[in-house]
DNA sequence: TCTTTTTTTTAGATTTACCTAAATTTTAAT
DNA sequence: ATTAAAATTTAGGTAAATCTAAAAAAAAGA
């Protein structure tokens, strides 16, 4: 079966919003994709009858196995173009996402075969999050946060929480990136932030948000 | 002004059919988009309140400069795209049409800057079309065709008439593509066929129509 | 020139993806 | 257990981009 954009954008935000509460709201999704609650239901209806998803009116939606499988493979292709654009076009990893957007939505296959080759097939995006194969089948992310870490445990950034541009123009200026090596100095019970120590940077201080927002591997 | 696939899809077939014949028809739109008669009619109207052509009812229709200058701007990004699927992702020339037609609809001008300078700044595309730059200037095509080469004098192929699959498809039997260096070993009056030499290929021999679509530069 | 044919436009419908306003259902609070 | 608040759906409407059928205009032919 074929899907409009607007379609795939409904699919891939019932996905994301799945992923911490199996069970979407219609409010949910209108925040989500700023639309109004009206035309969330009147597409989850629509949704319902190419067979994607399990909506049950009044108690929200969730994908079934199809719609899970379209969903991977949406994210896939934005996964894929957004190492494209910063591997290869040089694009800072917070300007990309929306332009990986508009060409998650070219749906050709053997387009998308042709570039995972080209750019050697990686497991993840420029922000750590991994790439659906073409199965839809992904790597588990590293759910340790920089937060969790004991105190002089070493560990290495693998991924952040979301996009949004203000957290990745934080981490710019704190110079972390995937691959960096942290370490936490000092906790402060006060407000639950860290100082973290990285090479060649002074110490520095990240609030409990942004450190539950950076996830890491130990060492 | 931002414009939408179907719209930019008519300036562009506006554009196409300018080049050969100034004054572009509502039937010629129509055989050239597969929409209907009164569809097209629709269209102008909606794309001479934008004010990118000059539409008089029953007379036909004619971009204007600034319509030209939107014209040539898609067709800068379906070129690079062509370039691009073709250089970077090993297709075969006659495969990216269909997909380039997807790609040219992404609008970030920035990332057709950067695509442009990844690929090299490239002055044509594979099938030896010249790329707009990005003020919409664009190279001058050789128009002189093979068929019009004098016996015994060398050139190289430079361009195709067209992006048909038909076309591309009998080429790439014939062994010839941009950048083949070909001589006409002997004409046919009775047909106007030509019959021609490629190195480390037997004599062949192209009829008239194809010979007349394939341009050339003298050597 | 008059009539027929062809081309083009107009009128009215349809589908998709949105909207607002009103009605309904569920949830939360007293 | 009612009632008030919040969430959701229904009803009806709009704009874009298409369609068919009918009307109008232009072009071609006798």
């Amino acid at each position: 079966m074929n899907f409009s954009t607007a379609e795939e954008n409904y699919i891939k935000a019932i996905w994301r919003l799945q992923q911490s509460d199996s069970n979407v709201t219609t409010n949910e999704l209108s925040a989500e994709l700023h639309t109004k609650p009206a035309s969330v239901t009147d597409m989850l209806k629509r949704l319902k009858e190419k067979k994607i998803l399990n909506y049950e009116p009044y108690y929200g939606v969730k994908l079934n196995a199809e719609g899970k499988k379209i969903a991977l493979g949406i994210i896939r292709r934005h996964r894929l173009w957004e190492y494209f654009l910063v591997d290869k076009l040089n694009f800072e990893w917070d300007a990309v996402h929306a332009i990986a957007e508009e060409l998650e939505h070219v749906s050709s296959p053997e387009l998308i075969k042709r570039l995972d080759d080209f750019l050697g097939n990686p497991k993840a995006d420029p922000h750590g999050d991994p790439i659906p194969d073409s199965n839809g089948r992904m790597e588990a992310m590293s759910n340790i946060s920089l937060h969790q870490l004991k105190e002089q445990q070493q560990a290495i950034v693998t991924a952040v929480g979301d996009q949004s541009s203000n957290l990745l123009e934080m981490l710019k200026q704190k110079k972390i990136s995937i691959g960096t090596k942290v370490e936490i100095k000092q906790r402060f019970l006060y407000d639950g932030s860290v100082e973290i120590k990285i090479r060649n940077q002074p110490l520095t201080t990240l609030s409990e948000q942004l450190s539950k927002n950076i996830f890491v591997k130990l060492l």
